[in-house]
DNA sequence: AAAAAAATTTAGACTTGTCTAAATTTGTTA
DNA sequence: TAACAAATTTAGACAAGTCTAAATTTTTTT
């Protein structure tokens, strides 16, 4: 049973080491959880004791299997409940986060596997990130970045890289959202700013809304 | 903003200021929550200094109006997400509470008042209690324990005194829940025993039993 | 390869909420 | 009302999680 900063460090390396390779640094974390590195070592230390982590001093540390299945159910629960606030409870897509890091650390397998029976067993949440099941197995689309997607090939966008508020919204003025249909037009050589077809409209955006949209071909 | 433990304690000195009158004593709190006097002491007065509670030494407490608010905050949460629990989760009311303990505590009006739609305004929950609406407003039955009503009067279960899943899980068995008519056919002079009309079948209840039944004559 | 920079760890301190054991206050009984 | 019992508070300690400042290790640069 873990505590609920446990929680956030084990979900925070899975992330870090998801988008990187090797161990995961001590400053990584620091930086994902908002915590001194200090900090940072003392629950390295702990984590290891109880067997969730592998760590070596000045080596950083990387998750043992327990400690990939504790972080894959916070993020199960993380997902689902993001789902659900969606779905039923009119949240947009750039409010669920907050809310949905409190709801994670809800304790109950019963309330998860109800959770996701009344949403009808979804495999992704809103902003198209998979949601592992019950065997905390997930399904990854191979998805690329927007700016990868060749000129004039069709792609349905199935995610985003950043979740921030800010560009959720930006998204969100622009009609673009999971399951938008998009395609390439133009690529500016000049400034590698795109001009696509999103839906029904054509647009203009810049490389850096690109390269954190991803796109199945 | 209050810590997961100041929540709990303004909840504790809720109800024992409902089912007691005067001040709240520590040992009354120390046994609700399950901590030790001394620790209680201590909380008193955090809790006193944050302007929830009067205390005076050796004399107990008791709440704010600030403190009313923040406890019946915290029982708002807790009731609907107990309704949401049974309504659509497929849980049974004694399953319920442990849950519901953990989700009070969750912070988001939006997440509270969306709810609170979504169950299309629920008035009491699954035990029959009052859920306090936006503004903190409860519509309280007059109601009163089965013991209390006349013989061959007719009543409706509307709550239970005693929520623990034994005694929830027995009226499960005898087939009394929420909404179920109850009628005292006999009741018996020698040992207190009673003899009642449950929806369609008779059947015989103790006093212990019948004075933790509330009913709407 | 030595020096400088960056990353990491250690040591010691602080906060929150808890505890035990002892001291104090309140209440109850003879 | 004096003595005892019960309730409450105080004092000091502890665990978890965090911090700052200093020490150490690793990495990068010259």
């Amino acid at each position: 049973m873990q505590t609920l900063s446990t929680e956030d460090y084990l979900k925070a390396i899975y992330h870090v080491s998801q988008s990187s390779s090797g161990a995961v640094a001590t400053t990584s974390i620091a930086k994902q959880i908002g915590a001194k590195p200090s900090s940072v070592t003392d629950m390295f230390k702990k984590l290891s004791d109880q067997n969730l982590v592998k760590y070596q001093k000045y080596q950083g540390v990387s998750l043992t299997n327990e400690g990939v299945k504790t972080a894959l159910r916070i993020i199960r629960k993380h997902r689902l409940w993001e789902s659900f606030l969606v779905s039923h409870l009119n949240f947009n897509w750039d409010e669920v986060h907050q809310v949905a890091e409190q709801l994670e650390h809800i304790q109950s397998e019963k309330l998860t596997n109800e959770l996701e029976r009344f949403l009808d067993y979804p495999t992704h949440d809103p902003h198209g990130d998979p949601i592992p099941n019950r065997a905390l197995f997930m399904k990854t689309y191979n998805k690329i970045l927007l700016t990868e997607l060749p000129v004039n090939k069709e792609g349905v966008c199935v995610g985003v890289k950043d979740n921030s508020s800010n560009f959720l919204r930006y998204l969100d003025r622009r009609q673009i959202g999971i399951g938008t249909p998009l395609q390439v037009l133009h690529r500016e050589d000049f400034d590698d700013s795109l001009h696509i077809q999103a839906g029904k409209s054509t647009l203009m955006i810049t490389k850096k809304t690109a390269e954190n949209i991803y796109v199945k071909p």
